[in-house]
DNA sequence: AAGGTTTGTGCAAACGTTTGCTGTGGAAAA
DNA sequence: TTTTCCACAGCAAACGTTTGCACAAACCTT
């Protein structure tokens, strides 16, 4: 047999369809006595609402949606699961969308995003991402979006970030503390504020500090490979006794080229990362890191778009997070 | 303003909606004037399909549902890429569901499949389901489930898993090869059918080899960190010479618990995984494993499952992957 | 006992599409 | 010229709910 329908009950039990309706919702308009009938002959049917009826008719679809570009091994499935958790716990549906990095599917993933008529968004930027242009469908709809991790600076909608400059500043000023003055640095996707971010404020601290940045002793990698291939360069070609790594991935690279070169960690070289603290975990000694809580950007993110879906949250609110040094002996 | 409809449309240009439908949908029985006429304004005003309606009318969501226990670092973000690409790449969207291991949040998740109209389901079970009556309600209804990773040996539908008894022997084998005989083993939750086989596997091919089977050096852990702490203990109670892990978080686990004791590896002691090789790759030696691969895994399941939908595969299909061992140096 | 209020139910429209059928005008066939 | 046919467009129902309104019966007021 099919699945039962409300018309179904309703005939069954010479109701009209409204009435079954208010039933099931617990309408104080209906009688004790019909909600009961009509409940159990629901339960013993094993009768569902169909979903897709109900969205049609309140016009929204209780689907929440994740633009994220990619999922991977590192920053994400923390991210991942704080949002979700979010997400369900207010009875909405999570949908990912990846863009692999590319400003054509984020453009796609965006006319997904409004076809299913998604009631927020969170969104992660594609590197590929330069303006924020092709938000605007869903921005003219009303549809709450926050962005967060890799963000464009804008004044329209929230953002959950972790104050780049500040974090990248506390790594150099403790390996400098440690006596390190010619420091390798590994970045990611130049395009990215995340990652200029985070390059100014390695030129800044430096020049603070009185050391003169050098170009060469840097590096822009898209993943861990490439990065591993470039910090072994940069240790061939230049004298360096420390590492920065701007993120999980660019650390991992960074070690297997320190192995390569067999050098000691701290003894003869040192790193530093800027984390969520699961991968420097992974290494003996474990990675000193500035720990950057995964967990609580995306929480935070969830928490805000809610906020704004419920219309609690008017204006927007940019969160920045605060960041703690985890010293563990790579230093 | 609001989103446009057929409706909107129509009205502007003095034709009936379902003119305007058939337009869009490129129907032959409606001019190519007249089809362009409607396909203009609807980029001038940027009309999306409101996919609730369409979905609601042809009875279909377009959403196929991944049900998994939970999004950790290790196994599922591979799998989950290889299923992601081919649901995409047939026109459905994702949802993904996680059940934390409970059998409650199961059955919460099968129903809501149900009321989604879910078109298809891909299932790794939680370890607290012992049966598969929960999905009754989806299986009466025809929707195609199929299991993968985390399975109930069953005949009514497809699965996907890796021979774990296979890939076990072909582990402890190598070891043994190596000269070990006393050989730790570290498993994962004993309620999992994945891990019951390995456990059998691991006392077979012991016996074959002639060692005899002693419980003290095996263990059951549900994570890396708990891992970590049996992997210790056995280490201080027991002689052994090698490590047994039967996935990468059980790894990880082991090498940190090495890494407390100072041994080195492999000269003092060594170590097998069974891993998707991505982990093995962060240490130093790289950790020998029996490398099977998730995006496989992800892939077939994926693939049998749009093969399901399309009803061009009839009768459930078992796939069992094969899996190669990749000698890295912890041996 | 007449009026007013409450309580429970039904009617019908609406959400935005899709689709089988009907109907028109004109071209081609007879 | 009459018949046949086809190309094109409109009508209306349907998918399964929800909800404003109307309405009947029963209950309280004076």
């Amino acid at each position: 047999m099919n699945r039962p329908t409300i018309t179904d009950i309703a005939r069954l039990l010479q109701l009209n369809p409204s009435t079954v309706s208010r039933a099931l919702n617990n309408h104080p308009d209906v009688s004790p006595e019909t909600r009961n009938r009509v409940q159990e002959l629901a339960q013993e049917l094993g009768y569902a609402p169909n979903q897709l009826a109900v969205n049609l008719r309140r016009r929204h679809s209780g689907l929440i949606a994740l633009l994220v570009s990619e999922m991977n091994m590192f920053f994400n499935p923390s991210v991942f699961r704080a949002i979700e958790q979010a997400v369900y716990a207010n009875g909405y549906q999570l949908i990912i969308l990846q863009s692999n990095n590319t400003l054509s599917r984020e453009q796609q993933n965006v006319q997904i995003c409004r076809q299913l008529a998604v009631e927020g968004v969170l969104v992660s930027l594609a590197s590929e991402a330069q303006s924020l242009e092709h938000f605007a469908p869903l921005l003219d709809q009303k549809v709450p979006v926050v962005f967060f991790d890799r963000v464009l600076s804008q004044n329209h909608s929230c953002s959950v970030t972790i104050d780049d400059v500040a974090i990248t500043r506390q790594a150099i000023q403790h390996l400098a503390e440690n006596g390190h003055h010619r420091i390798g640095g590994l970045f990611g996707d130049p395009n990215l504020t995340i990652t200029r971010e985070r390059f100014r404020g390695f030129k800044e601290v430096l020049q603070e500090l009185g050391i003169p940045f050098e170009e060469e002793l840097t590096a822009f990698a898209q993943d861990s490979q490439q990065g591993s291939q470039k910090a072994l360069k940069i240790m061939e070609e230049q004298k360096i006794t420390a590492f920065f790594a701007m993120s999980d991935e660019l650390m991992v690279g960074a070690v297997q080229a320190i192995e390569q070169t067999r050098l000691r960690i701290p003894e003869e070289i040192a790193i530093i990362a800027i984390s969520d603290g699961f991968a420097p975990e992974f290494y003996n000694p474990k990675i000193t890191h500035i720990r950057h809580s995964g967990y609580e950007v995306g929480a935070n993110a969830a928490k805000l778009l809610l906020g704004v879906i419920r219309e609690e949250i008017k204006n927007p609110i940019h969160v920045q997070l605060e960041c703690k040094l985890i010293e563990l002996g790579s230093v």
